[in-house]
Order: C-alpha cells, then sequence, then structure tokens
RNA sequence: GCCCGGAUGGUGGAAUUGGUAGACACACGGGACUUAAAAUCCCGAGGACCCGGAAGGGUCCGUGCCGGUUCGAGUCCGGCUCCGGGCACCA
C-alpha cells in the first residue's frame, strides 16, 4: 500500500509532540559541553519573511546537529519588538503600538513554529516588555554613574514640516522620508554613550575574533577608524590662545601655508567679527549650516571657504598664515580645524588653487623633483623632507616620529591618536520605546531615576499625532514627577532610547530571561556566555555588532559579564534573491502573473506587451518578487522550505530563489517517504552490526558509502557550515541504497544493509528536515525521539578501500586509469602504467625523464618533448 | 577614490592541503507506464572535431582575460576586465 507524503499531517504532529514535551528546554547542566547558538532576533513586523527562514533553517540545523552530538544546546528565541513602525501603524490607522506589537508577535510565533525550529520558547523576551526595558534603564543608570552616559548639545537632523529628529537612515537625499520637506542641521541636547572610551580595545579584540568573516572585522576596523598623528597648536597673535589642529602628517607642518576650519567651529564666527570678511563668514556659515551632513557627502568634491580676516602662527616656519573657513572640515572629528599643506594633501591642494594660496613642497619623492608651479595634484605618498628646518633630509616617516617628540619638547603640542568612531546618540524623539530614566529638576540638575522606582513604564495613554516632540511630554502623569532629591515638582525626560540598545545585550538575557535581581544572571552568564555561534544579516555588519560588542565589554567592567568578547563565531548569511519582470508601463510584475510563455516572450496581463527580464534582485515589495514563505509551507511543508533554502547554496552566498529547485526538494522528500515505505517490511527484522559487519562486492561498497557519506556530512555541518554539499550527500547515498534495493535480489546481508542505510539518510537529515525524519524514524520502528538519537559515527576502518582508482597522466594530461589493489607497492603501479595501451600509446618511444607518484591517487609520467 | 568579496555547463552550485573539472540538483531531450495527461520510473548530456554500418571509440579545446611558477593550476604569483557589497571630504 502506498502512502503518499502529506507533510501537513506530519509537521502538526510534530510541532505539538515538541511543545507539549518541551523538546529544548535546556538548563545548565555539569558533565556535557554548552552550546550556544543563537540567531538575530526579528522585529516583529507581522510575518516572517524569507530571510527569516533562512537565518532560523540555518541556525537550526546547528542547533539540531549540536544537540545530536551530546551538547547542552541553548537555542533561545525573542522579538526586537521597540521601533518606529509600530508608531506609524498608530498614527496610520490608530492601532497602539503595544496591541498592533503583541498581536504581530503572536503571529509570527505562530509562524515560527511552523517550521519546526528547535527553540526553548520558556527563555522568549519582547524588549518592550517592561521585564525587559528596566534592565534598559537599569544599564542606563549604571552608565551614568561612571561617566559611561552623558548629556552634551549635537547637531542632528531635524525636519522642520514633521517637527522632529531623524535618523540618518530617514534623510533621503536631503529630503525628509516623510514628508520630503528639506532637512536641516539642529543642535539639540541629546543622551550619549560613551562607545568612544572603548574605541582601542574594540578595536585590539578585533584580531580575536578570528570566527568572524574577513569581510566584519574589516568593516568594524574601517568604522574606528584609527589615526595616529599630532596635534599643534597654532598661536593666535592678536589674542591670548591658540587654534588646534590635528594632523596625521606632521612631517608636511612646515608646508602648512593656511588654516581651514569648521563651519560649526567656535572661533569661526569669533575671528572675523569687526574684520571686513564678517558678512561674507557669517553669510557662509549659515549656507554650510544648512547643509545637511548627507548632502554634504554628495556633493563632494566642490571645495569651498571664505577668509576670516585672522591669522595665526605656523610655530615651526614663524610665519602668520591665514586661516579659513572650508566646507569640507568636519566639527566632529580632530579638533574641528586642520593645517592645510596644499602640496601633500588633494583636498587643500583644490582649495588652495581655487583661492590662489601658495603652495609650498616640503617632500621630495626619490625619483623626482617637484616643482610648486608644475603640479597638477597634490604628492601624497612618501620621500625626502626638504626646506623642513632642521628635519630636512630626514626620510618623512621618521620625520613624523621626530616632529612629535620635538612638539612636546617645545610645548607647542604632543602625539594623538583620533578615532573616527563616535559617541553613540541614543535619545530618540519617540514613543515606542525604553524611556530614559532621567529627571529633571530645577534645583537639582539632573537627577537619575532610583533604582528602585524601575520600571519608568511607557505611558499607555498618549496621543498619536506624527507631529511634534516626544508623546510623552504631551502625557501629564508621565511628565510631572517630583525629585526624587529635594521632593519638588520636577519633570522626566521624555525622549526614549535607540532601539540598537535593547539589543545590545539581549544575547545575555537570554541565559536568564526571568531572572529579576540585574539584567542576568552572572553565573548563568557565565555558564552559557560567549555565543558558540551568531547568525544573521551583513546589514548589521557595524552597528548591532559594534553595539554589542561595547555593552559586553561595558557590563563586564560593571562586574556582570564575565566575557570580553560575545560572539566567538559569526555566520553572514546572504540574502534572498529572485528575478523580476518588469513591465515599462505597468511596473514591476510577479512571475506567476505574466502571460505569455518562457519560449514566445512574458507579456505583461493587462497591456499584452513584452516583459523585460529584469535582474536577480533582494526579494522586496517594491520589485514584486517576494515569495511569503506561509504560502510556501502551505503548499510544500516546511521541511521543504527547509531544505531548498540550506541546498540552494551556501549559506554565506546569496541565494537565488527557484520555483522549480523548491519542487525538487519537495521531490526528494517524497521519494524517500515513499521508499521507506515501500520497503518497511522486507526490512523490517532485518538487522546488521553496521560497524563490523561483514559483506561483499556490492554491498561491500554500499558499506563503505554508508560510512563515507558519515563522515562528509558531519564534516560538512561542523565548522563549515557547508549545508549544500551536505544534502548532496545524503541525496548520493540515498540514489546508491535504492539502487541495490532495486537491482539486487535482496539477501538477509542486503536487506539489512539497506536499512542501516535508509537509517543512517533519516538520522543525517534529522537536522535539516526534522518533521519527516522524525516520522520515519519512528516509522522504521524506533520509540526514542530522532531529536535524541546519538549522532552516528563512522569507522575509520570501514573506508578502506580494497582497490584503488590511479589515474595516469603523462606530461600532466590523463592518459588512463588503472585499478590497483590497495596495497600495491608504487613499483608494481609505476609497471602497470606503462603497460597500460594507452599510455604506452602516448608514450611512444619517447624517454621518460621522471615519474611524479601520488600515494593512492595519481602518476605522472613525465617524458622529453 | 579607498577597502572587501566574486566570476566554473542552459541554471543553482561541487571540486576541503595544487593531483580525474562539472558531484548533487534544476531545466532540457529521449524512453517506459497511460486511451491521454499529470505523477512516477529508466536513460542521455561541457564544446568542437574525427573514426565506425552500428553499439561504441578517439583527438583537441575548456573554470572572465593576458602572462608566470610547477611534472601538474579552477586552486599559487603578477597584471587587467567585468559584477556585487561596504566606506566615502576623517585632516
Amino acid at each position: 500500500m502506498e502512502e503518499r507524503y502529506r507533510p501537513k499531517d506530519i509537521e502538526e504532529k510534530w510541532q505539538k509532540i515538541w511543545d507539549e514535551e518541551n523538546s529544548f528546554r535546556v538548563a545548565e547542566a555539569a558533565g556535557n559541553p554548552k552550546y550556544y547558538v543563537l540567531e538575530m532576533f526579528p522585529y516583529p513586523s507581522g510575518r516572517i519573511h524569507m530571510g527569516h527562514v533562512r537565518n532560523y533553517s540555518i541556525g537550526d540545523v546547528v542547533a539540531r546537529y549540536k544537540r545530536m552530538r551530546g551538547h547542552n544546546v541553548l537555542h533561545p528565541m525573542g522579538w526586537d519588538a521597540f521601533g518606529l513602525p509600530a508608531e506609524n501603524a498608530a498614527i496610520e490607522r490608530g492601532i497602539h503600538p503595544e496591541k498592533w506589537t503583541q498581536e504581530n508577535i503572536r503571529y509570527m510565533k505562530t509562524q515560527l513554529k511552523r517550521m519546526g525550529l528547535s527553540y526553548d520558547w520558556e527563555r522568549e523576551v519582547a524588549t518592550c516588555e517592561a521585564e525587559y526595558y528596566r534592565w534598559n534603564q537599569w544599564i542606563f543608570l549604571r552608565f551614568f554613574e561612571r561617566g559611561l552616559a552623558y548629556k552634551k548639545r549635537s547637531s542632528v537632523n531635524w525636519c522642520p514640516s514633521c517637527e522632529t529628529v531623524l535618523a540618518n537612515e530617514q534623510v533621503i537625499e536631503g529630503a525628509c522620508w516623510r514628508c520630503d520637506a528639506a532637512v536641516m542641521q539642529k543642535e539639540l541636547e541629546q543622551w550619549f554613550f560613551r562607545i568612544t572610551d572603548y574605541a582601542e580595545e574594540l578595536l585590539g579584540d578585533l584580531e580575536r575574533l578570528g570566527g568572524w568573516p574577513e569581510k566584519v572585522v574589516t568593516m568594524q576596523r574601517n568604522w574606528i577608524g584609527k589615526s595616529i598623528g599630532a596635534e599643534i597648536r597654532f598661536p593666535l597673535p592678536e589674542r591670548n590662545e591658540s587654534l588646534t589642529v590635528f594632523t596625521t602628517r606632521q612631517d608636511t607642518v612646515f608646508g602648512a601655508t593656511f588654516i581651514s576650519i569648521a563651519a560649526e567651529h567656535p572661533l569661526a564666527l569669533e575671528l572675523c567679527r569687526g574684520t571686513q570678511q564678517e558678512a561674507a563668514v557669517i553669510d557662509f556659515v549659515e549656507r554650510v549650516r544648512r547643509t545637511s551632513q548627507s548632502q554634504r557627502g554628495a556633493d563632494e568634491g566642490e571645495k569651498e571657504g571664505v577668509f576670516t580676516g585672522a591669522y595665526c602662527r605656523n610655530p615651526f616656519t614663524a610665519e602668520n598664515i591665514p586661516i579659513y573657513v572650508a566646507n569640507f572640515v568636519l566639527m566632529e572629528y580632530g579638533t574641528g580645524a586642520v593645517m592645510a599643506v596644499p602640496a601633500h594633501d588633494q583636498r587643500d591642494f583644490e582649495f588652495a588653487c581655487k583661492y590662489g594660496l601658495p603652495v609650498r613642497v616640503v617632500i621630495q619623492p626619490r625619483d623626482r623633483v617637484l616643482l610648486a608651479e608644475e603640479m597638477t595634484e597634490a604628492y601624497v605618498d612618501d620621500g625626502v623632507m626638504v626646506d623642513s628646518g632642521q628635519f630636512s633630509g630626514l626620510a618623512n616617516s621618521e620625520g613624523k616620529e621626530k616632529i612629535a617628540t620635538y612638539l612636546e619638547e617645545k610645548g607647542w603640542g604632543k602625539g594623538a591618536v583620533r578615532y573616527r568612531l563616535r559617541d553613540w546618540g541614543v535619545s530618540r524623539q519617540r514613543y515606542w520605546g525604553t524611556p530614559i530614566p532621567i529627571i529633571y529638576c530645577d534645583n537639582c540638575g539632573i537627577v537619575p531615576v532610583p533604582y528602585d522606582q524601575l520600571p519608568v513604564a511607557l505611558p499607555k495613554d498618549v496621543p498619536f499625532t506624527g507631529k511634534g516632540r516626544s508623546p510623552l511630554g504631551d502625557s501629564k502623569s508621565f511628565a510631572q514627577v517630583a525629585c526624587p532629591r529635594c521632593q519638588q515638582s520636577a519633570r522626566r525626560e521624555s525622549d526614549t532610547m535607540d532601539t540598537f540598545v535593547d539589543s545590545s545585550w539581549y544575547f545575555l538575557r537570554f541565559t536568564s530571561s526571568r531572572y529579576d535581581g540585574a539584567p542576568f544572571d552572572p553565573e548563568k552568564a557565565g555558564y552559557w556566555m560567549a555565543v558558540d555561534q551568531y547568525i544573521g544579516g551583513v546589514e548589521h555588519a557595524v552597528l548591532h555588532l559594534l553595539y554589542a560588542r561595547f555593552f559586553t565589554k561595558a557590563l563586564r567592567d560593571l562586574g556582570l559579564a564575565k566575557v570580553d568578547e560575545p560572539f566567538a563565531n559569526l555566520l553572514t548569511q546572504g540574502m534572498v534573491s529572485k528575478e523580476t519582470y518588469r513591465c515599462s508601463e505597468h511596473g514591476w510584475l510577479f512571475p506567476s502573473e505574466l502571460a505569455g510563455s518562457e519560449k514566445d516572450g512574458w507579456k505583461c496581463p493587462q497591456c499584452n506587451r513584452p516583459v523585460e527580464k529584469g535582474r536577480v534582485e533582494k526579494m522586496s515589495k517594491s520589485k514584486n518578487n517576494i515569495v511569503d514563505p506561509e504560502d510556501l509551507v502551505n503548499a510544500y511543508g516546511a521541511d521543504t522550505a527547509r531544505l531548498f533554502t540550506l541546498f540552494a547554496a551556501p549559506p554565506e552566498k546569496d541565494l537565488e530563489w527557484s520555483d522549480q529547485g523548491v519542487e525538487g526538494g519537495f521531490r526528494f522528500l517524497s521519494r524517500l517517504w515513499r521508499f521507506v515505505h515501500q520497503h518497511s517490511e522486507a526490512l523490517a527484522g532485518a538487522r546488521i552490526d553496521l560497524q563490523s559487519g561483514e559483506t561483499g562486492g556490492e554491498l561491500r561498497e554500499l558499506r563503505r558509502m554508508i560510512h563515507r557519506t558519515i563522515k562528509k556530512v558531519t564534516e560538512d555541518i561542523d565548522g563549515r557550515f557547508h549545508f549544500n554539499t551536505a544534502i548532496a550527500a545524503i541525496m548520493e547515498l540515498f540514489n546508491a541504497v535504492s539502487g541495490v534495493a532495486q537491482h539486487a535480489r535482496l539477501t538477509r546481508d542486503g536487506a539489512a544493509l539497506v536499512k542501516a542505510g535508509v537509517e543512517t539518510i533519516v538520522i543525517l537529515l534529522a537536522p535539516f528536515v526534522p518533521h519527516i525524519a522524525s516520522e520515519l524514524w519512528e516509522h522504521l520502528g524506533y520509540q526514542d525521539r530522532l531529536d535524541r538519537v546519538p549522532w552516528p559515527s563512522y569507522a575509520p576502518e570501514a573506508l578502506e578501500q580494497e582497490e584503488l582508482l590511479i589515474v595516469v597522466q603523462v606530461n600532466g594530461k590523463v592518459r588512463g586509469k588503472i585499478t590497483v589493489p590497495a596495497d600495491v607497492t608504487q613499483e608494481r603501479i609505476e609497471r602497470a602504467a606503462l603497460a597500460d595501451e594507452r599510455v604506452s600509446a602516448f608514450l611512444g618511444e619517447k624517454k621518460i625523464q621522471r615519474l611524479v607518484h601520488v600515494p593512492r591517487r595519481l602518476l605522472n609520467i613525465v617524458v622529453e618533448g
């Protein structure tokens, strides 16, 4: 009786069992080694997408595999539940963000469960719950005590129409993403985390992240952007002060012919006061400041500036040089002032050309002579210092160090290190986030909320207009508060925290999700941390992954965490993409809605015009090439969805969606299903000791293949994550097993071996397609759950071949293949090779010069000519 | 501009330390089953050319391009082209 593979039934059955038996609950345990595998938790947007399916399938393979290898596996899941989309839903549709978020979580959780992912759901957290975000506040207060959280004025993107701060990502070509108004820069009081205190450690420890992709490490290194140079003070003659610049090229200081300062530099407006330049400077500064950061980057190239009317003295040349305000100097980096060396810096060169400022060569290349008048671009490479006083004649690299030392001796400045990394601004003028636990009192100033008053709960009764400041300020019950110190009426901070704060330590919370004495139980975190394998999209390469590293180190310094780095190994999975089709009239079309045919060309269903086959692009609404995981699971089942995403490409590469590929995965599972059911009776009684069973001929080869497959699949999963080749190997084994079962008349030994093969296939498939594997395991007559079956081992001696295939080459080209007994001597192989008809035909009368013998593989006969 | 990746059949991809290039799968073609179709099963297949009546057999070429190292290169080295991603006035 043939039974059809019906994924729906068996998947529901097993999901129910895992749920009811709490199969993946885990606790600290002595004995077995711990293993913490974590996938980046999702934002509860409403529905899971293919990226989630891929991410979580990869993680689940690792988790299930490690469990079968006897590890004590922590595999948790939660929700990154604060954020803007919830607030937009409130503004647009009048649903409260909390309701919207909780509904999404509920729905997505059922979707995840339908994927058969082996999570310990008892550890689930949602960052929007007070039980979670109170610890954000707790951490904030600890940071505040240590000076790691502080408040300062800073420049932010501001939309004058929406009256709100915008993140850099929400500024699209200089305009507000929502109302299209021109975004401007505005000074605001904001809270910051002093991540720059950890710049050196964050940079240095990158060396230790051998389990991270090179690419991510490089991106973080660039982001931190360490520069070694010097600070030099240029005295302002008329005043009793000086202008400090930061430079990495102190070796060129004798060539500094002017100074450029940022428009935001405090001296910009001050220096010009009372000079003829005043009006021009005010005008210029205003213009630059109106331009947002992103816009300034966009029209890079056009260097502009204006003379301030003031001069300062270059201490090395004792010359007075002019001070300019320049549009390309950033206040946020260095000191907001740079010494300009037109001969040896391209920007300064362009600026000097435009405003007729002198170019003075102080570094000469070794192979030619630079003349300032003939230069068309700056010379930025190494060379010999010239016209540099006592330093002339030195190699500039040597001069760099000498000048840094000299600066300090003379008291003109000092060697200095700067980072591109800036402190992390965490204030957000939004509702749906963690309230910053700070109170402003007219008498006492900034007062932290006492720990025993945490959490500062988000009020529920606020209006969502989408305009104005944070809605929290409009909630009287929230904003008005008695000062904890003097009891006078005071005001709460109405900003909330950046949602990246939530995700900077959630992996620690998972080690003890219900702990209520601190953000996490240090002992449990001590047991589980670090995360052994972290898996997620590369889009978080800098932000989240850097913040999480910072938090781990800061929490370590607070005595909570015991590790220096949170994620020992990182896998960044590629994105899921699909081909796109586009009608010039009706936009992007989904493949299944196309008219026409592959052969005669696809047509637009509305206007019947031929459609343009677009590129393969990341699945997105705008490209109309999204495949909904739910449809996929309904049509083929979760196992097929998992199998395809794991088989179609290695995890770190992009995955091109293919409907036929999915079909193929389903066919494989159906074939396996049918095979087991058709042969179950014949195999029922058969039993063999796979480790030592003696068989001959074809069966011996099958036995070898079983062992070889175990080895291959184990090595492919463990550390390498080549799930595609692991699955391919299992498919090969299945092809071989069904071949033997079909062709040979099964002897008792044969049946036993086929059964061993099938069982191996089922066990090896368990991490990939857990439902069907569990069901077949049960069908094969086993009572114990497949999730607890130990991963099979292979016997090295079973891999031994009694015959070897040796490739025979002549001058590096394959000319023959000979089969020899495994224990044959090299000499015999050489004799056999030379005796081979084809080989000898190629050798002819030519003299053999040498023989290159690769044991067990190959013999290359090198002849003259 | 700088920094990372990548390029292999019609397609996705294999080849783990330099040793039979194209595993596995998709698509395709042929066949079996069927009144028919679907499903299923079996077989074929990198390209060009050659020998043979046929089954078969053979030669050369082939991993983006040019060159190098080596007995031997998809893999290593040098130089390019194209594609993808990140950063982008960082002094």
